[in-house]
DNA sequence: CTGTTAGCGCTTTCAC
DNA sequence: GTGAAAGCGCTAACAG
């Protein structure tokens, strides 16, 4: 900048307004100097500009793991939000139970590498003091999945809303039998499922899994082995009804003829299956979106509060995984 | 600082010192100061640290599009080595031909809020001018396509020898009619499978997609309308691969009876669809983590030039989509 | 409209 | 073994 300057023959703070418009310049010295900055292809030092301002114009996303398409597109829509605003996205995962892994945020947070974070878990909600604690001391927003018990604004969708419709759905179509295949236990999310479930099939057994395919087959597997009858399987998200769909197809069971399936997400895998799954959306790239926004608004000035959270809807789409429940329920003793 | 300094009764260079260790420091003086630092919850500021030493412990990633499972595999090797090295990874998305977006990762490393960049292209090599102008004031890194004409260093997999691999597999079950379903022309690793191919298969037709499911289906729509005569579909990567199949399997079409397919990738989708799809894997979690290990190595003053390149082994998976050439070719126009 | 001056929080000579 | 002081590149009073 002291170079520009020089050559432009006025002070350094000329420059600094010239390029910042925050005080009257003289069209001609402001011509001059942005002709010497584009000659020269200066561009401000973002540190110089942090140290002085006290904000790095950068946010930060912390997920279990960015390498999952769910995060995946919670990042995405991130990372268009900040865009937009002009911020840099900072990734961190806070997968491994790594203790100094888990802290990287808040050491990011502290050394005001970023401004403010949003924070996207999925696991338990055992981290709840923690993020309390940082909500004190730096801006937060939780993408997904909202806690109830602290004031941390938050985006997440209708889960509930969206879970009934599905299991609305298996009503209809004449099902008796449905067992579920959930999250984590303890997630809101999970929960809300949950009750949804209970909601319209209230004695609805409900099986705990880890949202991976693994857990889908292996679960089906037990269930299959112990002889238990049902005619449909609500998993809480594709993964995991995908595995369910494979372990039954691999026992010889048709789907939806025998047992009907529904997940949860829309992944792009839930088309990819045969047959393609039914499915309630969620749009995650949107939950993304809106929690930089939030973020950065609230970065801005604009006071944000847990009030300001943000549900988005959830979509049920019927595809070929759910059927009319069979007469008698195949997976049986008999 | 200042403020633990005051505390601990000596100048802020001691304590500067202490943290650093770059001068010896009077032991007691040293514990007292740590433990006022542990107190305080002191954290030295990173933007005050980076206009000094002019490094910000920040390297950056540039996609097309972070939500895709292939970057994201990237994107977590590159996180985790960032993490190792104790530096903060920031991501931006090249996708959607926004100017301004294609120059932000530009416009990050001259405001030197990263060090270094990590580019991950997979479209053209349009940017090529680009990117050595890039080299040559900043360091960077190419993940996954490596571009021979600028002096960049790279670290991408055996693409060559995994198709030749996969190729060969197909002429083993006797296949003799296969089309190619490829990815983008001109990119360096669609030329290498193509090679492999024509290594093989001297003859073999090749049809360019855009690695997406979609483009696959499509494809294979055409071929089947044009009344094209094959045994075996060589796809560039499992997405195309899972297209095609099902457009296969919608024209009624057994895969690997009538038609065998292969791809390329290995991703999670590859065991979910039926049959499981045989590919070439490619470990995306070690090709990022190697490009963060060669860029920080840079960073850290060991010279990496094109040379240092590395080349990261391919393996190929068989599954249930390949199986014997039939004895006639099944879409045919009898 | 423009320049001078004083820091932002840290590291690093140069002295003692 | 420790301090004082300069300065990284920028912005923001405070004066003209």
């Amino acid at each position: 900048m002291q170079q520009i300057a020089d050559a432009a023959g006025v002070s350094v703070t000329t420059v600094s307004h010239a390029l910042s418009g925050k005080r009257p310049v003289n069209p001609d010295t402001a011509a001059r100097i942005h002709r010497l900055i584009d000659q020269f292809q200066y561009v401000p030092d973002a540190g110089a500009r942090r140290l002085q301002s006290g904000r790095s114009r950068t946010i930060g996303l912390a997920v279990p793991d960015i390498s999952h398409w769910y995060f995946g597109r919670i990042a995405r829509g991130v990372e268009e939000a900040a865009n937009e605003a002009d911020h840099g996205l900072v990734v961190a995962s806070t997968a491994n139970a790594d203790p100094r892994r888990e802290r990287r945020y808040f050491t990011m947070l502290s050394t005001r590498a970023i401004d403010g974070l949003i924070y996207a878990s999925s696991r338990s909600t055992a981290e709840i003091d923690e993020l309390a604690r940082l909500a004190r001391s730096a801006p937060l927003v939780l993408a997904d999945e909202p806690i109830e018990s602290i004031d941390v604004p938050s985006v997440s969708t209708t889960v509930y809303e969206g879970a009934l419709e599905a299991v609305t759905l298996l009503k209809a179509l004449g099902h008796e039998r449905v067992v579920a295949v959930a999250g984590y236990q303890g997630l809101p999310s999970t929960l809300a499922r949950t009750r949804a479930l209970h909601e319209v099939f209230p004695g609805a057994l409900t099986f705990y899994g880890d949202f991976e395919v693994e857990s889908g087959y292996r679960i089906l597997g037990d269930l299959l082995a112990a002889d238990l009858r049902f005619t449909a399987v609500f998993a809480h998200n594709d993964n995991m009804a995908i595995g369910a769909m494979r372990r039954l197809q691999d026992a010889g069971l048709r789907v939806p003829e025998d047992v009907s399936i529904i997940g949860f997400d829309d992944t792009d895998a839930a088309t990819m299956v045969t047959p393609a799954l039914t499915t309630v959306r969620k749009d995650m790239v949107e939950v993304g979106r809106q929690s930089g926004r939030l973020l950065l608004d609230r970065l801005n000035g604009t006071p944000v509060a847990k009030q300001d959270s943000v549900l988005l809807p959830t979509e049920l789409v019927v595809r070929g995984s759910t059927g009319p429940a069979p007469a008698t329920p195949r997976p049986s003793s008999s």
